[in-house]
DNA sequence: CGAGAAGGTTGTATTGGACAACTATCTGGG
DNA sequence: CCCAGATAGTTGTCCAATACAACCTTCTCG
């Protein structure tokens, strides 16, 4: 029947712990990089799932049709992405990062991945695999039961 | 010497998916809740540590004393929180959260925590507690590195 | 072919946060 | 004892990120 209610504080606690050392993260790495931090969300998603719509990266963004459309505006003026009009559906943008987006990309990822290596310097790599593991099974069962009820209800 | 860069690149990924969830659950929350989500935290760190100084809550929250001072306002407004003159430093306000602040506190972590046991609904306790265990080293390690170096640069 | 649905964009408001300037108080060396 | 610099907090100003609503365009289906 689940975890103790207490548990689930803690879990909580975790949470907003992280979020608090996410956006200090994003926050140092901003300051040396020139990209805004909300665009390299963006980008991440395009490098992965290469050639998107707007509508679906809104959609996996978990945000507003409308955010997604000023960011690539601004990564377009940047000239770290490029759109073209859909074949199939006129009404519909195809959005792809440049090859100077992947490059910045990979500048910022660079320099997160190093404060999260120096961090975690005392970890093994077993121990950092298992933990990838359960944070994941984690956020699967947390963004399954956040998403499905809307849709359910 | 710590674990290779990949793993280091899924524990970001990791971080940011737990971002935009803590977001929704802070949304969908919210909704339903007269208390504004950053206030939130700010309760809660009072009621976990008792009374602070606007300097300690920003320093353990991570941002500028600015914020705490307004979201302090706001709370004392809306009589969940209350100040009163050090004795010792006439500088410094001690803020406790009133009975209703705690009460308030209690019925967003309510919601919160129904939220997450559901999710969580599959895992047992010990699953639970395990990763908590775990998520804590790696929120201590990550806030040790992330903020030492500041005072050491 | 026309009505309604869907994809995007733009206008507007709100939240959260940073930085800088300012006031009030404290503290330590002359 | 007193003044200079440090420290606590507040307030003014700015910006990023997001939501929601109104709108235009294009699609789809009866």
């Amino acid at each position: 029947m689940g975890p103790t209610r207490e548990s689930c504080v803690d879990v909580l606690r975790g949470l907003h712990a992280v979020f608090q050392l996410k956006h200090v993260i994003t926050t140092r790495v901003w300051e040396e990089r020139d990209l805004h931090p909300a665009a390299v969300g963006l980008l991440a998603e395009l490098a992965r799932r290469g050639e998107s719509r707007v509508s679906e990266l809104a959609q996996v963004h978990l945000v507003d049709p409308s955010v997604v459309s000023r960011q690539v505006a601004q990564l377009e003026k940047a000239g770290l992405v490029e759109r073209r009009a859909c074949r199939s559906d006129g009404r519909a943008q195809l959005i792809t990062a440049t090859s100077r987006g992947l490059e910045t990309l990979d500048g910022w990822r660079e320099a997160q991945v190093t404060l999260v290596q120096e961090a975690l310097a005392d970890w093994t790599e077993e121990d950092v695999h298992e933990f990838v593991r359960q944070f994941g099974l984690f956020t699967d069962d947390l963004r399954a039961h956040l998403l499905v009820p809307e849709a359910v209800r």
